[in-house]
DNA sequence: CTGAAAGCGCTTACAG
DNA sequence: CTGAAAGCGCTTACAG
């Protein structure tokens, strides 16, 4: 068996001796000059400074040793940690790996690697995202809140730590309080939820009483400047798109289900604004998750309803669809002739159970995060105004309704 | 309007305007006091060697200023990132999302961040996620390697970073050369391998000849005293059990799909062992991947036998039984009927489907490895000698077959 | 052109 | 009991 040559290197033995990853220290001792220059020659393509010889011997004895460079101690020196933060109510929720996926496919290639923060769609699993974040953990953050605001947010984007929120915001916005929140004085706020943050949690108490405690300070709507981004399909659009279809289709008597928070509230406005204007009336039934077994749950209740039971069901993801798609055959039923059942979201299963739905482009919702946030981690990106997003959705229609 | 008491503050108001995040030292020029004495009034419970006024002072301003310990600088100092790895194939396969739920929900509350790293089941893929850790990116890896092995995560457990594996061992193991792998002279081994990936990566086209580049170290077939960890459950067994289930449900045509690597090579051996004492013919379609279009295309192939074609088909995962289903159907076929299908791994859209498959307890699976690296990343942990800890399957039965 | 020093923010061993 | 110094590994501005 032939000997590799590094086998015979006495500092290589040396070094699985001592067990610990090598230095530029290490090979600037082995090759005879200082730190900095090791430092030198392994960033720069070019050095100068730096006799060919002496560069030759740097790059030979980095191999050799196999070097890495240090990663926490670049973050440090340079301030950038090369990783990106993904908070996400539910990475078991199909539609969010697509998402993480295409961040992932940007993220990547440029150098970054990327954080999963699950926050079970709760307000303190946001907050504690947003604490973590703020210990300098990541140099940017994607993430789908359902609680937190702008305000909340900035906290984030004082610090640098750019921020693209994923679902925040419909096209025509002002029907729905919540994208009136904007902040005017951005320093206050600023000092003023660091104050609340650190001194006790009151602003949360304050949110979970409805007062948005951002009100203290926006007095003035003018849209402040922070360097929030936003990446979003037109949820409102969307669910209006979909009940016109079911209204087509002939239905009449169409329920809505939903979870408390998030998504669902927009998606809830379109739908009621189209039932409305055909002068219809409007059934929610409210969840507290946007799950299968809430689905079904859900589904359940509006069966009991007996013969004044709808004829069409909108579930606002599709894990509640398949949920209620799931109970109503339970049920006996048959879908779609004694009741359709739509969603929104289109997750891979939806395609394999024939469900009608909206499509979001989950994927280029995640690269065209990742790219936004990149790009306002380049030098100066910072400064830009925040940007909306927006992407096509499209009703897949298939067997369910 | 009332003022917060913060914003009447200098000091926080000056902070605000820096925009930077405030940091020990800033706390100590407030207080009057060392930035040592900040660091130990922030870190240690009780002080005695500082006065209560003091402490009380220091643990105001901190509050104030809202400051957050920056997270790069403690890792270097400590050495340990807080953060654990988690290398898969791909997390947009639905038995991924719940084991790394497993790995967050252990994770989060011990304090450490989840980063996510998707080889795509490829030998480049799971060599740069070694790289990117041996640059010191988190304190651990759960990983389900497709390629690599023992040696090639040596280059890690040398470093001090554990490794848990998924799905790496067999119970009853001595029949496939890769349980074979286990090297003894651990340093010759490390050296060896530091140089191979630091030169050039000779050793993974060694690999790919077939050639394992272990072998040049393990003479010796004494276990090392490497800390790698295994979680996983018994693919062998339970892929015969499912086996025995269909051959017990009279099949005797029994095909199965599988991908070129990864576990299926496992699972393709308990349905031949027991096809074998069976003795039925065996009968595999190999792709490439994993997914539904891999278990599509195999399906289409099946049925393209036309008489001969098989009367129950086994994907390795249920992706691959999944998509041989819909192809089936596409075809006009009905299950079980005209062909019974079965998978592996039981993810949520199984039982939607009501597809026959093995349950692998994911959530369980996940969060064992998280708990098995917490325990290494205890002081001594990482002495222990590597743990086999094997889950219990579950055949799941349902309607496809 | 060349090499040594400062400093990122933190923790802990150590000197007064 | 109290407070200042060393040092984790790195990059870059700066002095010779």
């Amino acid at each position: 068996m032939e000997i590799p040559r590094a086998m015979d290197d006495r500092r290589v033995r040396h070094k699985a001796r001592s067990s610990a990853r090598p230095t530029q220290k290490d090979i600037a001792a082995a090759a005879g000059v200082s730190q900095a220059t090791v430092s030198m020659v392994l960033n720069k393509a070019e050095t100068p400074s730096v006799p060919d010889a002496t560069r030759a011997r740097i790059l030979k004895l980095a191999g050799e040793l196999a070097y890495q460079p240090n990663h926490p101690a670049r973050t440090l020196r340079n301030a950038r940690t090369m990783t990106l933060a993904c908070v996400i109510p539910d990475i078991t929720n199909p539609f969010y790996p697509g998402l993480v996926r295409g961040l992932q496919t940007i993220a990547a290639p440029a150098g970054y690697d990327v954080l999963i923060y699950d926050t079970d769609g709760l307000v303190e699993g946001e907050q504690r995202a947003i604490n973590w974040l703020q210990q300098g953990r990541a140099d940017g953050v994607v993430g789908a809140f359902f609680h937190l605001r702008a305000p909340d947010l900035a906290v984030l984007a004082r610090n640098t730590i750019p921020v693209v929120r994923l679902e925040s915001q419909n096209k025509a916005r002002g029907t729905l309080p919540i994208d009136s929140v904007f902040i005017d004085n951005t320093e206050a706020a600023a000092a003023m939820t660091r104050f609340l943050i650190g001194v006790s949690y009151t602003h949360l108490d304050v949110y979970k009483r409805q007062i948005p405690v951002v009100r203290l300070e926006s007095q003035n709507k003018a849209r402040g400047t922070l360097p929030i981004d936003s990446v979003f399909i037109d949820n409102t659009e969307a669910a209006a798109a979909m009940t016109r279809f079911l209204i087509g289709r002939g239905h009449r008597r169409i329920a809505m289900i939903l979870g408390e928070f998030g998504p669902g509230q927009r998606r809830a406005l379109g739908y009621e604004t189209v039932m409305r204007d055909a002068g219809l009336a409007t059934d929610f039934i409210t969840d507290k998750t946007y799950s299968a077994e809430a689905g079904a749950r859900a589904m359940q209740s509006l069966l009991a309803k007996g013969r004044k039971r709808p004829t069409a069901v909108f579930g606002a993801n599709d894990m509640l669809a398949l949920g209620a798609m799931q109970a109503a055959q339970a049920a006996g039923l048959t879908i779609p002739q004694d009741i359709a059942v739509v969603g929104f979201d289109d997750i891979p299963t939806a395609k394999l159970l024939g469900l009608t739905t909206v499509r979001q482009p989950e994927f280029e919702l995640g690269s065209l995060a990742a790219r936004t946030l990149i790009e306002r981690l380049q030098p100066g990106g910072l400064k830009a105004p925040g940007k909306s997003l927006e992407l096509k959705f499209e009703i897949v229609e298939r067997s369910s309704a």
